[in-house]
RNA sequence: GGCGCCCUAGCUCAGUUCGGUAGAGUGCUGCUCUCAUGAGGCAGAUGUCCCGAGUUCAAAUCUCGGGGGCGCCA
């Protein structure tokens, strides 16, 4: 019997369980009932990640201990999971006290061998926040909270040696001996490794960092997150003294955000501890709410106990295998949700089961016996690309073929009318029909294990394997109806869109050229060079500048607003100003950047709407302070300088 | 700046491994069945397969160049 081994990251108990982490786990459900159905031994393993100094925060925020903390945090997960009908094996805790124990022995190991030294940890330093940041924490080397200079400071911790394994990794990466999929992420990883690896810090002193493992051999530090949160995959399985039959991990899924130190600190642990590394890291993408990344700060995380409570565990779960392709970012709507539910779930699926099922039981009170096969259906079955399909990790590519044949089942009945036919005719087609309905339920089974459940029962079969998938298995039927599969569900309406910050494509652009508009008196019509391209828009200007002080000047144009015709001209966008109550005019302006640079406050916009709505615009209010700009006290910018206005004005004008 | 991945119907995506008449779902329009959950089925329309060049009898697919998007690194 062939084992397999599926891993979940183990979720960080600072936040509750959201959509996110529910999409990941439900990935490796599948693929571990998949795996089972096979007839292979399965180890599925998920848990929580539950030391670290924001947990540290959080609980001491709320005024309870730690502990109590996480353990309220790991209900929620736990409770959460056991809704959408998980198989885990384990829940491994990184507080459970026999995961401590096995860490602590690893710790030890790796100092006795030398893989562990005493140096420094040197980051940078935020005299305000009084901690060390991290990369995300830094925007140009400055606190993102208090917008000072952070400095680099060191202190004493114990470091592993990283760098030794650069080399190997790459080896084995190369090979195919330790696969990440996909292809471009596993690229990635190599040219991480091409740049060469440092060692890294794996303790924190204990005087600031209390909450999480103590280094055996010393009492002063604590163990930072690496050894401790990476070895869950090891004593998740030797709790349940499964280590020996299920090392190494057949697959490790996780999202895009952890890949590079699941690719290089984990397997140079494992390496430096004799251990064989896992097999494949599956990598899957980031997950956006009706089109914008969730973030606490959005208020929009979506929590799928509501998703639940509302459709029920397989519509969620079958949304989110059939709507994202494996691998690439994928976004959460609840209309889609629905529109899948009642398209597919309720109309194919369910309305199939409904008429066949009827069919029988009006027909074949008595039970329907044994018949021949109808060829024509059962060839519609695509058994391979099914197979390959799951085995290549293409979720979505597998529902969709699935449906395929459901599909074909309908229209085999439109087509054949069992209604109209003789007794003989007529078994065989319902035959050929309800035998197929209890192989779609087996295929189905990973995906929606609730559904196929009900679809046996009513069936009056057992649940089945792959090796059951052939047609004429069962003797005779004995179906009873038992209501319906899915309900389906009112098309709720978008909620309205409010706008972000994220949704604008601003860009630097050069004047080029200026002209008169020729049915009005205010506007001008100009032509920008945005370095790529060239665009034109009209403007109100003509009253403010003369057409000499704007000949190249270079200024900031909403690039996706959506095009209008400004009496009778095409405009194209529009540039940034703003008016004061004097009707004097300032145009946003740089001076270092070049045309097409793009203009934001944190991070440039990744993925601004293909078009903005100007009354969308309007609603985002980016106001003066100090002749710079600002959008919810962050500073507009290019990454060469600040935005700034070619007048002084004063300070909360709204730009328009 | 370096490297990598991607670009196919209004939308979401298959198809590219190994070249052979451009596909599915959804949305839209029309027709139709009555076993079934206001379900099902059939038909229709919408395409510069990002652009250009090359190889070839033949290119969405292979090669090269360019454009755009994104990611990782610096």
């Amino acid at each position: 019997m062939t084992k397999f081994y599926i891993t979940t990251p183990i979720y960080y108990t600072n936040s509750h369980p959201h959509v996110g982490s529910a999409y990941t786990t439900i990935a490796a459900d599948v693929l571990a009932r998949w795996n089972k159905l096979k007839g292979n031994d399965v180890f599925f393993l998920t848990g929580t990640d539950e030391h670290g100094q924001k947990i540290q925060e959080a609980a001491e925020k709320e005024g309870i201990p730690p502990k109590e903390f996480v353990d309220k945090i790991a209900e929620e997960f736990k409770s959460s999971f056991k809704k959408l009908n998980l198989i885990n094996n384990n829940f491994i805790r990184t507080t459970n006290p026999f995961h401590e124990k096995e860490v602590k022995k690893i710790l030890q190991e790796l100092y006795d061998n030398g893989f562990i030294y005493k140096g420094n940890y040197e980051s940078y330093y935020c005299v305000g926040c009084e901690q060390y940041l991290t990369e995300s924490d830094l925007i140009d080397g400055k606190c993102s909270i208090h917008k000072t200079v952070s400095e680099l400071r060191k202190e004493e911790a114990y470091l592993f040696k990283l760098s030794k394994f650069g080399g190997q990794l790459k080896k084995l990466i190369k090979s195919g001996e330790y696969k990440i999929l996909p292809i471009e992420k596993r690229n990635e990883v190599l040219s991480f490794l091409e740049t060469g690896l440092k060692d890294i810090s794996i303790s924190r002193l204990k005087e600031k960092i209390y909450w999480g493992i103590e280094l055996p051999f010393d009492k002063n530090h604590t163990c930072f997150v690496w050894v401790d949160a990476f070895w869950n995959y090891i004593t998740g399985l030797k709790e349940k003294n499964q280590f020996e039959k299920f090392w190494p991990a057949d697959v490790q899924l996780m999202s895009k955000d952890i890949l590079r130190v699941h690719a290089t600190i984990w397997p140079a642990l494992l390496l430096a501890t004799g251990n064989k590394l896992p097999k494949t890291l599956l990598i899957h993408g980031y997950f956006t709410v009706n089109g914008h990344k969730m973030s606490k700060s959005l208020g929009n995380a979506i929590s799928p106990d509501y998703i639940i409570k509302n459709y029920g565990a397989d519509a969620l779960r079958y949304f989110l295998m059939r709507n994202i392709p494996f691998g690439q970012d994928g976004d959460f709507s609840e209309t889609l949700l629905v529109k899948r539910l009642n398209n597919e779930l309720a109309n194919d699926l369910g309305n199939l089961v409904s008429r066949v099922l009827t069919l029988i039981e009006k027909n074949f009170p008595e039970g329907l016996k044994k018949s021949d096969i109808d060829k024509d259906l059962s060839s519609k079955l695509n058994l391979e690309k099914i197979n390959s399909s799951i085995d290549n990790f293409e979720l979505h590519n597998t529902l969709n073929e699935i449906w395929k044949f459901i599909n074909e089942c309908n229209r085999h009945i439109n087509q054949e009318k069992p209604w109209e036919l003789e007794d003989k005719e007529k078994q065989k087609h319902l035959y050929s029909l309800i035998e197929s309905i209890r192989i779609i339920s087996i295929l189905l089974s990973p995906f929606i294990p609730e559904t196929s459940d009900k679809i046996n029962k009513q069936l009056n079969v057992k649940p089945g394997n792959l090796s059951d998938i052939k047609f004429g298995l069962v003797k005779e039927y004995k179906v009873k109806k038992e209501g319906i599969l899915f309900k389906k569900r009112d098309q709720k309406e978008e909620p309205p869109k409010s706008s972000h910050f994220e949704d604008l494509d601003l860009r630097v652009a050069k004047i080029r050229e200026i002209k008169d508009h020729p049915n009005a008196d205010k506007l001008y019509i100009l032509k920008l060079d945005l370095g790529k391209e060239e665009k034109q828009i009209v403007s109100g200007l003509k009253l403010a500048y003369k057409k000499d002080d704007l000949k190249d000047k270079m200024i900031v144009m909403i690039n996706n607003l959506e095009s209008s015709n400004i009496r009778g001209v095409e405009s194209h966008g529009m540039l940034l100003a703003v008016e004061d109550d004097n009707q004097k005019l300032s145009l946003l302006t740089t001076n270092k950047s070049k045309p097409g640079d793009k203009v934001y406050i944190d991070q440039p916009n990744s993925k601004p709407l293909k078009e903005i709505k100007f009354n969308d615009f309007k609603k985002l209010k980016l106001i003066t302070k100090n002749n710079k700009i600002y959008y919810q006290d962050k500073q507009l910018k290019t990454n060469k300088e600040d935005i700034s206005l070619d007048k002084e004005m004063p300070d909360n004008l709204i730009v328009e």
